[in-house]
RNA sequence: GUGGGCGUAGUGUAGUGGUUAACACGUCAGGUUGUGGCCCUGAAGAUCGAGGGUUCGAUCCCCUCCGCUCACCCCA
């Protein structure tokens, strides 16, 4: 047995799986630059402050999910477990609201949660998210919405499907989170003990509780819709008018409001969206984000809104793979080179230098291996040519170059860049 | 943190209370004179997850631990 394997919750991706997350990763710049989303890199570590305030203290992320040390001078940092806290961080120490709003932003990177594994779930994920900081229409809303639409039609994932709320801001949420509470206080011996818990520290996920004896409870309670304050009302309302103009584009689009649609993170307000695969099964949410008009300023920055989501790309990696959603382009270098003795062998590593150089791809077969296990090795290689060097065509200055991958005939080609770099690329 | 399932070569699987633990794929080598794919032959590769127990004897039975996995919680 290995000594080592990677962590709990992590895992490698080898070459076979790279094009997979090539397809996802070029797919998401394009899709982020269609929008004008720009990229943004931000630290893999914070202060643990930003979190703790960012994501909220009642939040399980900061409850028992995160990775946090003390480095050597003393301070607490923590590896990010989600990306608005740092790229909202970032917006407020460069003065991005000296940009032309809204300062659009994209990012892919790894994240960092510490959690039981599962399946789709893991302890460093990697996401695709995007942030639309510094304007508050619902314009914007649905813009990003859209882009998260679009990239996922981009992938050939079919079938997924949109789900939506508006949960207020702080205006009119404290009203809504009365009614909640007064309602749960009459089935409080309903729910089950996780939801009694919730009951005063975070409310607002008791509807989002999946047990079957709390679904009913949960079904029947207020609608935070219904307590919207004018401005979160004409918002939700136009947030809703602008997707239903949509389904031109995208007539497969047929979000439902979910009204116990919460989500887990505190920086929310008024629009919250998940999307899910087809067979939605549990913890598979591909897609997930909102409003976070209050959290710039959470974070000592002056009042901004801002709108983004994430997007988990280990699960749209694994829903590709599934749909047969994308076929792995046939790779493999353009000629090995074959060859047999010492002189051949230098002939060959001064050749492939050269050829690599002109942007070809090499290989040289493996020294001190039989012309016939050469072969073998180009061949499985998927090479397209082998080229075959030994005292024969040292003497003759002419190498053969041999197709693999169709049945076309060897021919002899002088041994110099120039004219093996001409017929490799056909003439 | 709580439950269920599973741990046998690199990968995927078989197998039995008793001698050298099997098969496929993969890897490497060979199939006469310098030529791949298919085919044939051979080789390397497993302290049968770890520790303890039952037994004359355990990979197989029992316990514990560890790991993987699925689910709950929650999220991407």
């Amino acid at each position: 047995m290995p000594s080592f394997r990677a962590p709990r919750g992590t895992y490698d991706i080898l070459p076979d799986e790279q094009p997979y997350w090539s397809f996802a990763l070029k797919t998401a710049a394009e899709t982020a630059k269609r929008f004008g989303y720009g990229r943004i890199d931000t630290p893999m570590f914070e202060p643990t402050d930003l979190f703790e305030r960012g994501v909220g203290d009642a939040t399980d992320i900061v409850q028992k999910e995160m990775y946090t040390f003390e480095d050597h001078g003393g301070d607490s940092l923590t590896l990010r477990p989600e990306g608005t806290a740092g790229v909202c961080r970032a917006y407020i120490e460069h003065g991005l609201h000296n940009q032309p709003q809204p300062v659009r932003m994209h990012y892919i990177g790894p994240y960092f949660r510490y959690e039981r594994p599962q399946a789709g779930r893991f302890r460093q994920l990697r996401q695709f998210g995007v942030e639309a900081i510094g304007d508050g229409s619902p314009n914007v809303d649905v813009e990003v919405i859209e882009l998260g639409w679009s990239y996922i039609r981009s992938l050939n994932i079919n079938g997924t499907s949109l789900r939506i709320n508006s949960i207020g801001d702080s205006e009119c949420r404290p009203a809504y989170l009365d009614a909640l509470r007064e309602y749960y206080r009459g089935h409080i011996d309903e729910v089950c003990d996780d939801d009694r818990q919730r009951f005063e520290s975070a409310p607002l996920r008791l509807l989002d509780c999946k047990r079957t004896q709390c679904q009913g409870i949960g079904d029947a309670a207020p609608k935070s819709t219904d307590f919207l304050c004018d401005a979160c009302d004409a918002h939700w309302a136009s947030v809703i008018a602008l997707l239903d103009g949509l389904k031109d584009t995208y007539p497969d689009l047929d979000y439902s409001i979910d009204h116990r649609l919460v989500r887990g993170l505190d920086y929310y307000t008024r629009t919250v969206f998940e999307i899910e695969p087809e067979n939605a099964a549990g913890q598979s949410t591909l897609l997930g984000g909102g409003r976070y008009d209050g959290l710039i300023e959470e974070i000592g920055g002056p009042p901004t809104p801002g709108i983004g989501f994430a997007l988990g790309l280990d699960r749209i990696i694994s829903e590709v793979k599934s749909r047969e959603g994308f076929v792995p382009p046939e790779s493999g270098p353009d000629v090995v080179i074959v060859h047999l003795g010492d002189e051949a062998g230098l002939r060959a590593s001064a050749l492939a230098a050269g050829l690599r150089d002109d942007g070809l791809g090499v290989l040289v077969a493996p020294v001190g291996r039989s012309m016939r296990a050469q072969m073998r090795y180009s061949n499985s290689m998927n090479a397209r040519y082998a080229l075959i060097i030994g005292d024969r065509e040292i003497e003759s200055a002419e190498g053969a170059l041999r197709p693999l991958r169709d049945n076309g005939e060897q021919e002899a080609v002088a041994l110099n860049v120039q004219a093996l770099a001409k017929a490799l690329r056909g003439d």
